[in-house]
Order: C-alpha cells, then sequence, then structure tokens
DNA sequence: AGAGAAGTTGACCGGGTAGTCAACTTGGCG
DNA sequence: CGCCAAGTTGACTACCCGGTCAACTTCTCT
C-alpha cells in the first residue's frame, strides 16, 4: 500500500471512529468520507463495506471494554455484586457511546472480529450468570438470551437517558425483579438461541417486505 | 367537500390504517397513496401533512383500546393484578399493532386528538400506579415516568418477539422487581416529566445535530 | 528525470424520501 | 346539458443514501 493511501486510510479510521462514537454504526459513508477530508470513492476503495469499515474501527474498542467489564464481574468476590456490576456497566457503556450500543443490538455478520467480541461477550455473560445463580442469588430462571434481549432492547434508552442516568431507575427495577427472592413463575419460554439473530434484526430495523440486504448486486471492494 | 374528494379520503384512510398496523406510523406517504390507489397528490391535498392523517387514522383505535386496557385495569379487584395486566395488556398492543407502539415512543405535537389520548393514557397509567401502591403491592418509588419509559423502551422488544412472545418475559422479570417486597434502593432520581419530550423523541430518532424537523420551510397544505 | 503502477476524484446511476403546482379531469348545480 | 369550481394528477424540485468507474493525479522505483 502506497504511503498516501495509508495515510488516508488513517484519517478515514478516524473520522469513522469520531463519527460512530457520536451517531452510531449507522452514520452515512459518504459523511464519514466528508469528515475525513477524501472523496467517497477512496473509502470504498480502501475499505469496501461499511462491515469492514467497522470491523477494522470498533472491534478492538469494544473488545477492551466489554472483556474488561466481564473479567470485573467475575473478580467480584460477591457473585451477585458481579452480575448486577456488570449489568449497570454495559448500560453505561451503551449509554456513552453509541457505537458500543449498536454492537450488541444490530447485526454485522460480516465483522468477523466484531463477530467474535460478540461470541465471546456473551459467553462471559453465561458465565457470569452461572456464577450469580450458583450462588443461590440469581434467579434460575433467567438465561443469557434473557440478558441479550434486556441489553439490546434498553440500549437506546440508556443513549436518550445518558445526561439525567435515569436509565439507572431501569436497571435497578429490572434486577431486583432477578433476584432469587424476588421470582415468580415466568409466562414464557425463553427465545430459543436461533431465533435471536432475527429478532436483534428486528429490533432496530423496520422490517419491509421480508429482510434481506436493501439492493447490493456486486462490489468491487479492496 | 365533494363526492369523489370524500372516496378518496375514504380510500386513503383505509390504506393508511393498514400500512400503519404493518409497519408503524413512519410510512412513507406516497406508499400509503399509492396503496389507496390514487396520487400522492391528494394525499397532500386532502390531509396536508402526515400527522393529521395519523390524528384521524390512529387516535380512535388508540383511544379504544388504551382506554380499554385502563378501564379493565382499574375494574380488577386485586390492584397488583390490575396494575400488572395493565402493563402487559399495553405491551401486547405494542407487539401486535405497530402503529400503537409508536403512539406511545415518538411525539407527535400536532396530532391534537392523538395527544390527548396519550395525556389521558398517562393519567390513566398514574391512577392504576397510585391504586397499586396505596394497596402497598407495588414499591412506592415507581413513578408515572418510569412506567412510560418501560413501555417506551420496551415496544421494539414487543414487536420483534410478537410471534415468540418472549418479551412476556422481560415484562414478567420488570414486574417481579416492582413489587415492594423486592424494592432496593435506587440509584438515580426519576426524569423530571419536562425531560419527557426530549427523551421520548431521542429514544426513537438518532439525533443529528441538535434535534428539529428536517427542513420543513413551509407547507400549504388544506 | 521519467514512466508506469497505484491511488484519488467527483460525476453519475438508480433508488429512496417530502413536498409543490400547472395542467388537466370531473362532479354537480342551474 | 353545459359550465366552472373543485378535485386530481404526475412531472418537477430538492434532498438524502449506497455504490461504480473513467479520467485524472501522485507516488515510487528504476
Amino acid at each position: 500500500m502506497r504511503a498516501d493511501a495509508q495515510r488516508n486510510a488513517t484519517k478515514l479510521r478516524a473520522a469513522a471512529a469520531e463519527l460512530f462514537g457520536e451517531r452510531g454504526l449507522q452514520v452515512s459513508l459518504k459523511e464519514i468520507a466528508r469528515r475525513a477530508g477524501v472523496s467517497h470513492g477512496t473509502l470504498y476503495n480502501l475499505f469496501g463495506t461499511r462491515e469492514a469499515l467497522i470491523d477494522e474501527v470498533v472491534a478492538d474498542l469494544a473488545a477492551a471494554s466489554l472483556d474488561e467489564a466481564a473479567q470485573a464481574a467475575l473478580a467480584c468476590a460477591d457473585p451477585w455484586e458481579g452480575f448486577a456490576g456488570y449489568v449497570y456497566r454495559v448500560c453505561e457503556l451503551q449509554a456513552v457511546d453509541p457505537a458500543l450500543g449498536d454492537v450488541l443490538n444490530r447485526r454485522f455478520p460480516d465483522a468477523s472480529r466484531l463477530m467474535s467480541v460478540c461470541d465471546r461477550t456473551f459467553a462471559a455473560a453465561a458465565a457470569i450468570i452461572d456464577r450469580a445463580q450458583r450462588a443461590g442469588a440469581l434467579r434460575t430462571d433467567f438465561t443469557g438470551e434473557d440478558l441479550v434481549l434486556f441489553l439490546a432492547s434498553h440500549a437506546p434508552l440508556a443513549r436518550a437517558t445518558a445526561t439525567s442516568q435515569a436509565w439507572r431507575r431501569s436497571v435497578a427495577f429490572m434486577l431486583d425483579g432477578l433476584r432469587a427472592t424476588a421470582a415468580h413463575p415466568l409466562p414464557a419460554e425463553p427465545l430459543p438461541s436461533d431465533h435471536m439473530n432475527h429478532v436483534l434484526a428486528g429490533l432496530t430495523t423496520t422490517p419491509r417486505v421480508e429482510y434481506g440486504p436493501p439492493t447490493n448486486p456486486n462490489s468491487t471492494h479492496n
């Protein structure tokens, strides 16, 4: 890669990081190019697709935040405090950084590094849940899928109430309902994990006729 | 109004009701006109703005559903069951009818009848909450604003999991946390009610630079 | 320095949205 | 039955979006 291309890629990554952090992962690619001060053609030339750009820009940051949160949760002496703190921490990340909110809400199947971050996070969450359940603190009918759905549906609220922190109340209510001592029988089965992707996709996008990419016949990329 | 105009208005109302119910209140006006089999110019001529159309088409239906739910809640002998049933019922309405979900999420300040439905619903919810709190069943630190935020942020989940009804679990967890017996101290103050509109606006729309209508210099309407 | 490869650019395509308005059609009254 | 106001139409403006590519510039190697 030529030196000027390298420079442009850096500028684009920086602009993307800024805009993703300000407005989420759905910002227009042309706007990213505009902010970076290069033509949008260059963006397409260097990254090919939005997902490739997201993967390069967001994956590491997301991994760092989420892994650290999981780490802290498991390191916590009290399994319930670990679990509760984890939920608060993740919601806080979503409130502060729209990009991170989108990582857990939207699906980016072609962003392989990001997807592995998601998988790792899901596994960590399962471990945190399991630990709290074994300690008898967390109700045993709560599943990892329930947590993912809660976090995903809660992200927009966290973002919208970031300054007032009103989202903390909502999390607190939910957590009070998740203690083993508060448990009452549940009215429905957990979401089958193979439905998760479909549901998450439907959470953020308004489904048109079915669900498919908007009209992307072929791409040169790279 | 001439007979043919009357007929077209009826067709447009019907088409709007269909599409609002299928895909929510943000469907393109041209698409509504297309389904009604008239030119979009006619839609603008007869209704002027999207909000006017929404107000005519959705207000009554929303009022009927929401009032009936509130009615049933207050008629319930057990105040807690009334409250819990109300939450389930409203979420069910949101799951089944995207238009109704949008009524509680989005803001339509120019749809006066709809706004009055919202006001009435909020008042009814406050009464339902109050009754359950006086009975000692619902925790006293739960406010009407908390309920509105919960319902608003929960609507997309309800819609996305309408078939599996997985949203019922999420509601159940929350309700278990709302019982007076489950209450633990809250980590944040309730959202000031004058912030509600701003927060609700931010919940569904991705804020650009500030918050304002997208570029609507002037309109002839009616 | 020169030439060829690598990279950049912005006009352009096809699609979408909201909204306007001159030219046309039609309902319905006298 | 004829006329005219009322109503309808679709081309038009002005914006977005993602994506492509021929023509141009610039880097870098010999």
